[in-house]
DNA sequence: CGGGAAACAGAAACCGGTTACAGCGACGAT
DNA sequence: ATCGTCGCTGTAACCGGTTTCTGTTTCCCG
């Protein structure tokens, strides 16, 4: 019963056999008599032996881990994301090492060091900085999520620019508003910026001049709810619109404004991007750009794992995922009845 | 500069010396002459060496890596516990493995095989069952989080019972509150039960016969806005006061009064459990109780990482985190002046 | 009955480090 | 001059598995 201290030698003592009969049994590989087998099989059950997970990686010179690095920032984005890169690897017996950089400087450094724990490392746009990405490549494949690879380094990501656009567009030729706002700091993140460069792309293919500035704040819902403190208060005139970088910051700013008793869609238009699961459920439903999260990382998890099984080391190319324009209360649509919101 | 297929042997044999001086070397442990560790450094240098992680940790007989299992739910409690515990194993250069339970059937099994790639496992309470605990902690030190240890298997906590029994008292006497409906599954996690239990004691205490059920949903934001749809609308007469068991599901709760336009505290109280950074910002600032997450996780990594140290394996006793009682402008209470919000 | 192939078991090398132990030279003390 | 000590270095064993390679049977067929 006593596992702890059991090795395959120890094993193979017991059962009187070679330790590689034992390896034999144990992994199901190989031929082996039916007599071994049992006498093996009786050793291992009889005393709890489990082969060690080092010896194993040792000599079959592979990890059996996937690495997965992200900013540290919390709320549903990145459980999500969590959780969909998470479901990929354990069914193929991989387990999943995290790396929270907190956007402090050291964490190149710390990406090297997770470099050489795992197979393979999938690391969200933005992260760590493009130089250390390529020498993590030398080493094991490696994936960005939501944000483009330097070089030849394979990427996942969502259509941001065209949906953000298309958002826009709506926003300004079908419900003829002006003076939008956007909230999102296109520095902290390539998600960001490319929808911040869609908003912008939206505003000139209309001819309507585009604000020169974003509403740089950060994407957790405090933030929104800041921002709505800020540009809801005093004299200032309302803008006509507040598109957000995410729906976080979103859900932020409506809580702000309806506490304020401001009325959305009549008084202020707001619209997210990402399709939270609580975007459908307020009221009014929030007006976003669905996106697959789950799907992103869960991808990424794939080509890492395919990517490891082989020598040809780093996959190649970039994998975009389609996102779907999600028309709800909060841009002034008509609110689908309550039954069949989704 | 090919650091990939460098061995220590590789390095002795470049720059001339034995594999113990290279080791030696690499670690800064025992005695070696400036001449030797000059060609050494040299030869490590000029071909960027750096020792692999497996055969340091096969030869140490330690993992240099801490696991933590959580049931795999959104929201910001849960990256919120991610990087406590993350922050806390990184500075010790301990890598983080994470496993979602999904609470699916097989995740005992997986947590076993968790169990012999890592030198510690911290637990969310209510993931996976007694047994399994009990196996694991044979093998490696165990720490649950926010639930109960079986046996005498440390566990890092929050105090629930006490806090929720405070806030509701506050509630049913300071306020004169009656009909007060409880949201949160008490079956679904350690955490939620003993919020039940001082929510019922509380009414116990003050002779007010408490409700035999509680609204039993989820943890999430959007089970929130359900239970304000199911309990809001048609003629049934409001409750007195909507008391969540998190303040996700209490945020819920409020942007679907909110959107209703009901208002609160006057049309309805609601309170929290958690105090995340939103709940300070919304408006009205939600009533809650403050819970030290980050310090829970780090704690329990703490504990992980000392045993990990000693043979003496798993740690033992409970250790109960302090609570704080936040009182806002959801249940009626004044409402700090928006300057001094914290 | 002889020969070849297939089935099976074990010894030993190997994965990439760490470290106990032994050996060797230089130095100081007796 | 001799002995002990100290400082440094190398050899080899070890961590716990997998796998190659060799050798022995056994079986089948001509």
């Amino acid at each position: 019963m006593s596992n702890s201290r059991m090795t395959v030698r120890e094993i193979a003592r017991i059962a009187g056999v070679s330790v590689a009969t034992v390896s034999r049994v144990s992994n199901g590989t190989g031929q082996v008599s039916e007599e071994m087998r049992r006498r093996v099989l009786e050793a291992i059950e009889k005393h709890g032996y489990r082969p060690d997970h080092l010896g194993r990686a040792l000599a079959a010179g592979r990890h059996g881990a996937l690495g997965l690095v992200f900013p540290g920032l919390s709320g549903p984005y990145f459980t999500e994301l969590i959780q969909g890169f998470e479901s990929e690897a354990g069914p193929s017996r991989a387990s999943v090492h995290i790396l929270c950089t907190h956007l402090r400087s050291d964490s190149d450094a710390q990406v090297l060091e997770m470099g050489r724990r795992v197979d393979g490392v999938a690391v969200i746009g933005g992260t760590v900085s493009d130089d250390a990405l390529l020498r993590l490549a030398a080493r094991v494949p490696v994936v960005v999520i939501a944000g483009p690879g330097p070089g030849d380094i394979a990427s996942v990501r969502a259509e941001n620019p065209g949906s953000m656009a298309a958002l826009t567009r709506h926003l300004l030729a079908d419900h003829g508003l002006r003076d939008l706002v956007f909230v999102g700091n296109p520095e902290g993140s390539p998600d960001v910026s490319e929808r911040w460069a869609g908003f912008r792309q939206a505003h000139r293919d209309l001819g309507v001049t585009p604000p020169a500035e974003p509403v740089a704040v950060g994407l957790q819902q405090a933030d929104g709810v800041l921002v709505a403190q800020r540009l809801l208060v005093g004299g200032e005139p309302l803008p006509g619109g507040v598109v957000c970088a995410n729906d976080e910051t979103a859900l932020g700013v409506l809580v702000g404004a309806l506490g304020r008793g401001l009325r959305v869609p009549q008084d202020l238009v707001i619209t997210g991007f990402d399709d939270v699961p609580t975007s459908a459920l307020v009221t009014p439903a929030l007006t976003t750009v669905r996106q697959p999260v789950r799907e992103l990382a869960a991808e990424a998890a794939r080509l890492l794992l395919t990517a490891a099984g082989r020598p040809d080391d780093t996959p190649h190319g970039s994998l975009v995922l389609p996102t779907e324009l999600v028309l709800r209360g909060s841009c002034g649509c008509p609110a689908p009845s309550p039954g069949t919101a989704r």
